[in-house]
Formats: structure tokens, C-alpha cells, sequence
DNA sequence: CGCCATTCGGAAAAGCTTTTCCGAGCTTAC
DNA sequence: GTAAGCTCGGAAAAGCTTTTCCGAATGGCG
């Protein structure tokens, strides 16, 4: 601020100068690197110290041919989702000295392409793929050589790909078998549409939970609490009316209970709720506050930073694999002591 | 893919030598720079493709002495509103060929020092920040020199510093003024801590609508939806009901408005309910569905991008200025047709 | 006292692009 | 036919760091 250069300005030239060394004797002090004296590194840091220096990661990382730098990109516009695996990512990534650029491509294959590209030219050293749709897969022609790409919350059709994913068959067995233990025995399943992955895996773990399932009881819609309010309308015209419901994500689940609610049936005494995401804003908000499956997926970025660290230490890491859910009971299935 | 090298690994060197030019050659015809013959800058275009050459953004950020790329940092978590607020910032940046770091400090003064320190090593052309807290203000000690650097949906307490905000208080005055379009003649307004800025501002938009205030009708408490229902239960033991409610969030308003149902008030009939920052997960899912005032976040980002990139070309853009809200209606204030 | 071995620090190249400066070759005009 | 003037393309430096290779200096030992 005082000094009439920016701070960050400074080379390593000025740096040896200002010791009174030579460029490459400032550059092994700094680096702890070859054959010098203990008084000569301390003479360098301390010039160093001084004026401020910083060395410049564009330099270093033309000349090592690595940038310690990843690109991110997402379709989810950065939802929900993404933000806490980003979160779990970047914590990861910053603590090997890796940043982490990040991309934002809204379904628009023509704006993601500009995207690879331009990271391309920043030769990052890995590329993270993360968000909703199912056929994520980069641009044909673009190529993206044995860079390591990772598929985060999100899947790539190239055989060997490497995806990370959560359990969600798991979680919802994780779902069914905690209302089961509860005794319940008419469980339904309100989730979303049928063309999500996710949703075929929930009612897969559900499913397989059950010892008999019945069809009428499994209800598809929309992602949406007014579709939770209408398929519990629907639920409570049956003939037999369910004693659980295990919804497809927590936005539903809320439009469950309310209905419940307005209907002055009992959470969860005569009927028990569950949700999936383990979204706050959904639970704690909802009367009674709703038991959920939480994906974890801060751990899921954080695992993500680990497993793409080593494809980039040339450690081959293909294939899928999906990290197991957590129940997180609340007064929505288990009475408030 | 088929080649054995990786495909952004070729050098412009490589490029000369395939379309028998000098290096120097093969750059001016890819920059349209220097006086060649049309004939040999098709020659080096020609290579250039064959060989899916792409340049090397770190030598020309070395060379040229600006990275092409900003440093973002956020204390929200990303979350609802750094979100869209960094949508928009990205689309106007990308656009210029400018690159965002994405930095996550979640309120750690130390983490933020570091990534500060990260930004500056990789030679940032400009730097924001965005996030709740007040006092933002890059750590002590940890100089910027004259970085652009600009505040978004944040403050700083430097002078001179370069704000960008909404307008809390123009919003509100939207709000008032909407409900009193409306004939209404008593509103509440239920709102946030009042230790946030925020909060003051739309409380001051709030009573300078209003010809005359009554204090009972103004409600401190938290941003929830629990806390939406307590006021309004509040609300409704006065002796003099309010005609409207204008809440401080959008989480509050829907609790509010769940509480009036509860009582089977009619909204918005005999009590209009209008909330704060169009946040569809909320406005969408409440019944009624919620009017609301939206804070145009991501042209927020946008503007941000644009007024970067004036700072980063040398024009001056200090001081602080807010970009005006914009009004929703629903069915919360307006009988549905 | 001199030579060898070891220790320390400097010089230079590499990594990739851009840009300036020059030289060579061609055209044109005298 | 020769000289002058252009047009075109090549060589080289700069931008900053790291690393290898070498030379010099110093210390010890014979």
C-alpha cells in the first residue's frame, strides 16, 4: 500500500536482488531445495519477507506443466445440490493447494463446450462434471484426452467413466426399514418421475425392503410439495389407508404432512412420514418437522477431492461407486420424547 | 484420442513445424497480427485444426501480465443468494474470455487469508466478494494494493470501497406501497434481526410509506417460518387485527400465511400477506401462493461483472450503489383472476 | 605449502507465447 | 540491368520460475 509497486509485483529477481544473491540461489532458498548455507536461505526468506513476494503460480506452473488448478462444471445452476458437494470439493482441493475454477452451463451443451475449452487452455489439471441430467457426457469432437474427469452427483455413458455417487438405493432401504421397525405395515411411496435414475433406484431399495409390495400404493408425479398434497389426497380416498409414506424427496414429503394435517390425521401415530435430502429448509419447517435420508453430500465432494487427487497423481480410478445415506429421524416417524 | 499426445498438449512450436513456418509466423497468423500473406495464414489455420491446437493461457497471462481470471469469494456457503448472484456474474465475465475462481470462506477470517493469499499467487486480474456479514474487509495485514476489488451483496467499511447492493428500502417501499394500493390501512410488518442492515433498511421503506406508524405492529425475531407463525399468532390476539402483513422474508411470510389458514382467515381477502426475495421454493409452495419483492440477484451479478471489468480497464468505480427490486404479485395479495 | 575433495552459489536452459526488430527477397521503376 | 522500396517471414527477447550443470572457493589432509 505504501510502496508505489503492488505488493504482489515483486519477482523473484527483485527478491535475490534485494538479498544480494543470484536468481536461482533465491529460488532453492525458497524452495529448500539444493546445496546452500542455512545463513544464505535465511538471508533470502528474510528479503523475501520483506518486500511482500509471492511467487507467480502462472510461471510456476508453465514451467512444471501443471497447474494445480481444477474446473468445475455444472448444470445444476448451482442448486441445492451442487453447493454443498462444491463445498466439500473445494475444502479438499484447497488444502493441496489446488483452486478451483468454476463453470456454470445451465443445460446448454454449446455454452458448456465454450467452457471445457476455455479450462482447456488453462490447462487444469482435472475436471469435475456435476449436476442433474443423467446423459452428462462432453461434447462430441471435444476431446478431452486422458485429462482425469470425475462425474459428480451425475453420470457419463463413457464405459470405464469415473462417477460418484450416493446410495439411493440404500437410503430409501434405509427409509422403508426404519418405518418397518416402527411396525408399520401399509407403506406407501410417493416419488417423482419415473425417467429420474434416482427415482427407479429409491423405489428399487423400497421395494426390496417390503416382503409384498402393492402398485397401488407407489404414486409418480413432480418433484413439488402441491404434488405431496395430491397424492395424499388420493392416498387417504383408498379403501385401505396407508399407515407410513415415504416420499421421493422432502419438498414432497411437506406437501404430505400438510395434507395430513388439514385432515387433522396424526403425525406419525396414525401415519408416519418420511422424506429424502434431508433438506432444512423442508424439515425443520414442516409441523411435525420431517424425518429424512440425508445423501451426505458434502462427504460425497469431499470424497470426490480425494479420489480426483489421486487420478491426478496418475493412480487410476474408474468406475462407479456411491456413498451410503444416513437416516436422520425426526418427530415426523419417531415421537418427540 | 487416437493421437498418442495429448490433444491440448500440442505448443504453438509444433503448429510452425507442421505448416513449415517460423514460431513467430504461426502466432501472428493465429492473432491476425504482423503483415503476412493471406496464403500462409491459412496454411498456419490449417495446422492449427489438424493438430486441435489450443493456446497456452498461463504463457499468455505470463507474458501479457493479466491472468484473464477473478477470484470470487463467498461467506454464504453459496448459498440462495450468492447463487444466482454468481449466475450472472459468471455469464458477463465469461463472455469478456474471463475465468472465475470460486472460493468458499464460510466466515473464517483464516481460510479467507489463505485464499486470498491463493488468489493473489495466480495473479487475479480482480477480485470479489460477496456474502451475509457486514464487515467484510479484506484481514488486516493482507494488503490488495490496487487490485479492482468489489463488494457484492456485502459491504465494506473502507472508504471508497466499491459496494453493490440491492435497494432494501426501495423494495419495501414497493411492498408498503402495493399493499396500500390495495386499500389496506393497517399493516404489520414481520421481520429479521434487527441487527441486520437488511432488516433496518426495509423498515425504514416500510414507515416512510406509511403516513403514520404504530411500533405494536412492528416484530423483530428470526428468518423462519416458525417464527412467521408465532407473530402472527401474536398478530391475531391484538384487539385491532392488521389488514395486511409484509414480511421480511419469504420464509416468514409463509409462515404467516400457514398460521392464517390454521385460523381460517382468508388471504387475501381479510388479510393480504406479501414476503421478501421471490424465493420459488417458498412463494410457489405456500397456499396462497406468496407475493413477493425480488432482488434481481442475478442482474445484480451481472451489473457486478460489467462494473469489474470497467474497474479492471483502470476506469474508476468506487462507492457504493443499489439496483432497485422489482415487485411479484400473487395470490397472496391479489385475488387470483 | 600444495592438491584434492567437497560445499556453495551462479549461469543458463526450459516451459510457451507475443512482439519488436531486421534481413532477405521480390517487384518495380528508372 | 540495377537500385530502391516493400512485403513477408524469421530471429530473439521478454515475462517468471525451476532445475541442472559447472565453476569457484574453501577446508582439510598429505
Amino acid at each position: 500500500m505504501s510502496e508505489g509497486k503492488s505488493p504482489n509485483r515483486y519477482t523473484l529477481r527483485d527478491v535475490a536482488r534485494h538479498a544480494g544473491v543470484s536468481l536461482g540461489t533465491a529460488s532453492k532458498a525458497l524452495n529448500k531445495s539444493g546445496t546452500l548455507r542455512q545463513e544464505t536461505r535465511d538471508k533470502v526468506l528474510k528479503a523475501a519477507n520483506e518486500l511482500g513476494f509471492r511467487p507467480n503460480d502462472l510461471a510456476q506452473a508453465l514451467h512444471r506443466g501443471q497447474s494445480f488448478t481444477v474446473g468445475l462444471i455444472s448444470n445444476d445452476s448451482f442448486g441445492r445440490f451442487t453447493m454443498p458437494i462444491m463445498e466439500g470439493l473445494e475444502t479438499v482441493l484447497h488444502a493441496t493447494g489446488i483452486a478451483l475454477f468454476m463453470c456454470n452451463a445451465t443445460d446448454d451443451p454449446e455454452r458448456e463446450a465454450r467452457h471445457i475449452d476455455q479450462l482447456l487452455g488453462k490447462r487444469v489439471d482435472g475436471l469435475v462434471f456435476t449436476g442433474r441430467r443423467a446423459d452428462r457426457r462432453p461434447v462430441p469432437g471435444m476431446s478431452l484426452g486422458n485429462l482425469p474427469t470425475l462425474y459428480v452427483f451425475s453420470q457419463s455413458d463413457e464405459p470405464g467413466a469415473a462417477c460418484l455417487l450416493p446410495d439411493d438405493e440404500g437410503g430409501a432401504r434405509l427409509a422403508t426399514e426404519h418405518l418397518l421397525s416402527l411396525g408399520r405395515k401399509r407403506i406407501a411411496h410417493v416419488t417423482g418421475p419415473e425417467d429420474f435414475e434416482a427415482v427407479r433406484l429409491r423405489r428399487r431399495g423400497y421395494q426390496t425392503s417390503l416382503s409384498q409390495v402393492d402398485p397401488a400404493l407407489i404414486l409418480h408425479g413432480s418433484w413439488s410439495e402441491a404434488w405431496g398434497r395430491e397424492a395424499t389426497t388420493r392416498l387417504l380416498a383408498m379403501p385401505e389407508r396407508p399407515d407410513a409414506i415415504f416420499a421421493g424427496n422432502d419438498q414432497i414429503a411437506r406437501g404430505v404432512v400438510e395434507t395430513l394435517r388439514d385432515n387433522a390425521i396424526s403425525v406419525p401415530e396414525d401415519i408416519a412420514v418420511i422424506g429424502f435430502d434431508n433438506w432444512s429448509v423442508m424439515t425443520e419447517a414442516a409441523r411435525p418437522q420431517l424425518s429424512s435420508i440425508d445423501m451426505n453430500l458434502k462427504l460425497l465432494g469431499e470424497e470426490a477431492g480425494h479420489r480426483l487427487i489421486r487420478m491426478i497423481r496418475g493412480e487410476s480410478q474408474g468406475g462407479t461407486s456411491r456413498l451410503p445415506c444416513t437416516l436422520v429421524p425426526r418427530a415426523s416417524t419417531v415421537a418427540t420424547p
